[in-house]
DNA sequence: TTAACTGGAAAA
DNA sequence: TTTCCAGTTAAC
């Protein structure tokens, strides 16, 4: 390695920065030692400042690097120009990462693009080194990123961190396979049942911008639907990507496009001959991670399935962009500048004349209004087809009796599901659906049925296990003497039955069956179950057993379920949440699919209020219909998706601050501040991504929203662009978050 | 990190 | 008015 930095070329990386010397040798406070580091420290300045290095010319061919610098201040959102030195022409391409320095720092950057000349009048700093040739950042994806941090009033700096992995230069070094050849266009299969089906797969593969939202018919395998769709459109020519919101989902989909591609090339990790499809997910380690997203970006894998951050992955010649379920919240992307899946994948279409399609068990409002405003066409089954699929669905209101049987009285299950559950279960496998995982997940006043907090911190007191204790589910105490925060009474009662606790008192009262849960283990919840790391069955057996569920983590039954029992349909609805009722009717739709149809015995028990719309929607099984009439009411109440909001979260200055230069966006309506409400969960204990010291601690955080019609949305992402920048140049310490569409708006 | 810029005070 | 300097701002 040569010793002398100053013989070096320009951005040739060295190894062996200013004070390398120094810091290789172990701290001593001897003063011989650290004098004769000062002086070469010293002597080291004086020949760079009277030697200074011999600079390469800077490149014959546009010697203008345009980079996106990786900082996090809003106000310099914007590309910088840098000298290309000769040496590096070749590798400092378009889209590949480098090294520059930036206000003395040195920072990571892209290259966004070369150009021959810059508008920059200033002296322009060269780029210090190519960190990797290989064009992460392409056209598309610039493009796109922009867009998005445009949309939701963020940074391009943030949506690349979201979008581009970690580099890993194992996984670069290695030579690119070849691409998979396209396959034959793929017979309509399950499609064939659905309005439009055929015609649709055919307009994929014809490479027509083919745009829909369809409810998938309960019991149907969705994910060689989604497959098929994959498969039309790599048969025209052209990529696909699908984001499901979890794991489990993504290894029925994985499955069935190695079923739906024929699956005979290559082996399941990817590494070896030509392949169709791959999936990406959180949960790869860092190396397979960038190994797959390399193979999408280089174009050696055209079709994609995958979870949250898949949303970006660079596939080339986007055909096809399929949102699985995009109702549930694990497709909201929890970073700044908090994108959404459903919204991503409909920007891309919309950007490359992609097709795109919106599929699930049940339909959003924002799906609803896709197909209000004409933007995409609904594909769904005949009315007689949904009947012939569908279980039979029955409500076990308010009136229910409850069940005389002790042991069924002690599950508090009204007879009617008591009655349901013992017949199914001579027929096979019963779901029960529970909303809350847990013991005694919420606990309230005897008294006066407050919820019952902490006296330390004033989280929520739950109890883990049979007998257990009640402890705070934020910071863990059990606390001694406690007393109700609002009556002063000294004792407290159960609110909610947990899915363990309700596990445990179906053993009793079926005491011959075998129980089986699923859900995802969280804190406070005792020990694991035996199967897998999070709890979450993928399947269970066709026999007989009570399987005991969570919302979203209900296992499929081969052959579906002889029956479901959806409990504590009160609590889904009760939650003061404006997605209350869509959210409900998307938790049981999902359980109620995995039932056989009525016509095979399949039966659903709802304990709910049968007069409540998402409850009627159940029975008719209409999903449609209701996020057709959820949008409506969205309409009236002026809420998204019939406007735009932006939820603006921080110290009360630092909101005003935002509020105060939002004055130019036309009908911007604006509520609040109003202290920010502490939700049911544990505070965030790094709420604003600011560095050093923030207010944070004396001022309590308020929160504002800004109101919009739909089409001043950009105009209104762009005034909080201007106003966050406004604050970041004058370096305020307290950060305030800007949130678009929030998932949560309350 | 640091060069350029700003504005205010001292010098003329 | 000019010059100097310290604090501020932008950042290629």
């Amino acid at each position: 390695m040569p010793q002398d930095p100053a013989a070096l070329p320009d951005g040739v990386p060295d190894g062996f920065p200013d004070g390398a010397c120094a810091r290789g040798g172990r701290a001593t406070g001897d003063p011989a030692v650290v004098e004769r580091r000062r002086q070469l420290a010293l002597a080291r300045e004086t020949v760079r400042r009277s030697r200074p290095r011999p600079v390469s010319p800077p490149a014959a061919v546009d010697p203008i690097a345009r980079v996106a610098v990786d900082v996090p201040h809003s106000h310099l959102d914007r590309p910088f120009d840098y000298l290309v030195p000769e040496p590096l022409a070749a590798t400092a391409v378009a889209g590949a990462r480098v090294r520059v320095r930036f206000s003395g720092q040195l920072v990571d950057g892209i290259v966004l693009e070369r150009a021959a000349v810059s508008e920059h009048t200033g002296v322009l700093a060269r780029l210090v080194k190519v960190v990797s040739a290989e064009p992460v950042l392409t056209p598309d994806l610039a493009r796109l990123a922009r867009a998005v941090a445009d949309r939701w009033a963020g940074t391009l700096a943030d949506v690349l961190r979201l979008a581009i992995p970690p580099r890993h230069a194992g996984a670069e070094a290695e030579p690119a396979a070849p691409p998979a050849p396209d396959p034959p266009a793929p017979a309509p299969g399950a499609w064939t049942a659905y309005d439009g089906g055929p015609a649709y797969l055919a307009a994929l593969t014809a490479g027509a911008a083919a745009r829909a939202v369809t409810t998938a018919l309960p019991g149907s395998n969705w994910p060689a639907m989604l497959a098929t769709a994959v498969a039309a459109t790599l048969a025209g020519g052209r990529g696909a990507l699908v984001v499901v919101p979890d794991g489990r989902d993504l290894a029925r989909v994985d499955a069935a496009l190695g079923a739906a591609l024929s699956g005979a090339h290559g082996t399941a990790d990817g590494r070896q001959g030509p392949r169709h499809h791959l999936t990406l997910s959180a949960d790869l380690g860092p190396g397979e991670r960038y190994r797959r997203w390399l193979a999408v970006r280089r174009g050696t894998v055209r079709a994609v399935a995958g979870t949250r951050a898949a949303m970006f992955a660079p596939v080339a010649d986007l055909g096809l962009v399929v949102i699985w379920d995009d109702g549930d919240d694990l497709h909201a992307e929890p970073r700044a500048p908090y994108p959404h899946v459903r919204e991503v994948l409909c920007l891309r279409a919309h950007q490359l004349g992609a097709g795109a399609l919106l599929a699930g068990t049940a339909m959003t409002a924002e799906g609803a209004a896709l197909l209000a405003t004409g933007w995409a066409r609904p594909l769904a089954a005949p009315r007689a087809a949904i009947r012939a699929a569908a279980p039979r669905v029955v409500v076990a209101g308010d009136d229910a009796e409850l069940e005389r049987d002790p042991a069924a009285a002690s599950a508090r299950l009204p007879s009617l599901a008591w009655r349901t559950a013992r017949e199914a279960l001579l027929h096979g496998p019963v779901l029960v659906q529970v909303p809350r995982r847990g013991y005694l997940p919420g606990l309230s006043c005897q008294q006066c049925r407050h919820p019952a907090r902490c006296l330390h911190c004033g989280g929520p007191l739950t109890v883990a296990a049979a007998r257990g204790p009640a402890t705070c589910s934020w910071c863990g105490r059990t606390p001694q003497d406690w007393r109700c925060s609002a009556c002063a009474a000294t004792t407290w009662r159960a609110q909610v039955v947990g899915a363990r606790r309700t596990a445990e008192e179906l053993g009793r009262a079926f005491p011959s069956v075998p129980i089986r849960t699923s859900g995802r283990a969280g804190p406070g919840d005792g020990p694991v179950p035996a199967h897998g790391p999070t709890g979450v069955l993928a399947t269970v057996p066709a026999t007989p057993a009570l399987v005991v569920a969570t919302p979203g983590a209900e296992p499929v039954a081969p052959g579906g379920y002889a029956a479901a029992l959806l409990l504590d349909g009160w609590a889904l609805l009760a939650r003061p949440d404006l997605r209350a009722a869509e959210e409900a009717l998307r938790r049981w739709l999902g359980a109620a699919a995995l039932v056989r149809s009525a016509t095979r015995g399949g039966v659903v028990v709802v304990l709910a209020d049968p007069a409540l719309v998402p409850v009627q929607a159940l029975v008719r099984w209409d999903p449609a219909g209701h996020a057709a009439r959820e949008l409506a009411e969205r309409a009236q109440l002026a809420l998204p998706p019939a406007t735009r909001v932006a939820s603006i979260t921080g110290s009360p200055t630092g909101v005003r601050e935002i509020l105060d230069v939002l004055d130019g966006v036309p009908t911007a309506a604006v509520l609040g501040p109003v202290p920010d409400r502490v939700p049911d969960s544990r505070p965030d204990p790094r709420p604003h991504p600011t560095n050093g010291t923030s207010s944070q601690a004396d001022e309590p955080s308020v929160r504002a929203v800004v109101r919009v019609d739909r089409a001043h949305g950009p105009a209104l992402a762009r005034a909080l662009q201007a106003a966050q920048g406004l604050r970041d140049a004058r370096k305020a310490t307290d950060g305030v978050r800007i949130r678009v569409d929030p998932p949560d708006l309350g």
